[in-house]
DNA sequence: AGTGGACTCTCCCCCGGAGGGAGGGTCCAC
DNA sequence: GTGGACCCTCCCTCCGGGGGAGAGTCCACT
């Protein structure tokens, strides 16, 4: 019979299971696969045959890019369990393969182009805008998806039962963002409202004066929940129009507000986007997006 | 005039900037991007607004998951080092893609299939083989393009003025992988020879002999250069087929190799893969290999 | 002129998943 | 009994930050 009870070193086990001898004393430490024997006197760490199922799965999972936590609660836990923890990596990898396209489309703009692709900034005056809106809050993954929905929200509410059957709305749609895109990300997806609303339907609280301190907002317990009629505030504004699908849209952000702070301006949340051309309309190259981020009333 | 040279706090600046504060002060000990002003007394950092355009450039390329060097490079590179710089990220997004849709592939049997899929794992005994070899190197992104390079200069070799014109060689094709599979990767390709050699066509160093310590093998100067003529020695084997694409065969050398522990036996290097259905032959669902480690032959 | 609150500073520890190396102990075959 | 391979612990490094402690600063309002 083959030596089925031998216990093997940290080398000789490492090199079977495909693992450094840093990494398998890496999962002694945190608990995720610890030697069958340690000898109390010097230390040394002695593994069983049997443990190389456990250590190869290690190895698998890890190929797959797992945190360790998650290989450890995998392989104690019960197939329902697994599967449940797996398809939450799933999901985690379909996200980064999404955010990588975006971004692949957009280093290969930067790269063919040599630099940053000029857009056209101007600027303008907004005049007051009554909305519509839908509210969300999104990190940076979830974003296309919560727009999405936000989307079919607003548009539902409009037509539906609950909505004002005596306002028209025309298109373009807005998406109101604020400035720090970065965490905690807020979105709203405005339709423009044509027709005046009567006051009574609660002018809510104006976009424009959550502007400057949007942190303290509150924090719209709305969230996906239903219409608010608001004000958006018109003034002084710094626009763009971006060309092409929506994963570029950083470019354009990039040369908006660079303009913005080269002329001194001091943007004022919400960012705004207008979807003159969008998904359903024209292929993604056709798309047009204007981007509108309104500035501080200059003093001068 | 809006005021161009009135100096911001790190507060306003990072918020203008979408950046936190603790990056910011994170820019400046690395050199990344340096406040305009530091005051001497307090250390209170203060920036100029024309900063901004850089602050924003860094959130764009932070945005598209470049390191924090490569973007400090590309900030003060010449256009056609820059391009070279972003078309390098480029590439390591791409093949980030590569894998996490491998990954996904996966995770995807993992989690719908509740565990591990079933692989029929037998144990049989190799011949000696001949084989033409070509050799390469390769980390774990490049491993399939490398193969492919592998692959054509192996039919390319055979066929071409080179190649021993009265060898034939026979489907399937063979790769070789050492166990060790981690980093610093060395594969080889090779093509099963039917013909026997004229002795003076030289043997070369049977692989086989490398097995045992392929670390001190002498590092293969022939990297993806030509052909050479090797015995793959035989012996007992572990083996089982895949069946579908390349992207699943960890589960399947996940099941072979724990297999293969559990029964005691010690593997010997290299895996070999022979490519029973493959590229071109089949939709890859279709695909067959057969993978197959050599074990040290059993001392009882 | 004082004061309170918002802001900023440095310093240290934390994350994950390791790798590198120093300095010293152990095992085993020859 | 000895050399060399192997193993131990401990600490530092990477990347791109986040969190918090404790102390100092700035500014607007009284």
């Amino acid at each position: 019979m083959p030596d089925h009870d031998e216990l093997l070193t940290i080398g000789r086990f490492a090199r079977l299971c495909r693992l450094s001898v840093k990494q398998l004393r890496h999962y002694d430490e945190t608990g995720l696969l610890a030697p069958a024997r340690v000898d109390a006197a010097t230390g040394y760490r002695y593994y069983a045959p049997g443990q190389a199922r456990d250590a190869l799965t290690i190895v698998l999972l890890r190929e797959l890019d797992l945190p360790l936590a998650v290989i450890a609660a995998t392989l104690c836990a019960e197939p329902p369990d697994r599967a449940r923890l797996l398809r939450a990596e799933r999901d985690r990898v379909a996200e980064r393969i999404t955010r990588d396209r975006a971004r692949l489309d957009l280093l290969e703009r930067l790269a063919d182009g040599g630099g940053l692709p000029g857009y056209e900034v101007v600027r303008g005056r907004e005049p007051d805008r009554r909305l519509a809106v839908v509210r969300a809050t999104a990190g940076p993954a979830e974003l296309g998806e919560r727009v999405g929905a936000c989307v079919g929200l607003l548009l539902a509410g409009l037509a539906g039962p609950g909505g004002p059957g005596d306002l028209r709305w025309s298109p373009p749609l807005w998406g109101l963002f604020p400035l720090d895109l970065g965490d905690g990300m807020r979105i709203a997806v405005g339709a423009e409202v044509e027709t005046a609303l009567p006051a009574t339907e609660g002018v809510g609280t104006p976009v424009g004066t959550q502007a400057g301190a949007p942190e303290e907002s509150p924090e719209g317990g709305r969230l996906e929940r239903g219409l608010a009629y608001e004000v958006l505030p018109g003034g002084p504004v710094v626009e763009t129009v971006h060309h092409g699908p929506y994963s570029r849209l950083p470019l354009a952000y990039h040369a908006l507000l660079s303009a913005v702070h080269e002329r001194g301006l001091r943007p004022v949340p919400p960012v705004r986007e207008a979807y003159l051309v969008g998904p359903g309309e024209a292929p993604d190259e056709e798309w047009m997006t204007r981007l509108v981020v309104r500035v501080e009333e200059d003093a001068t």
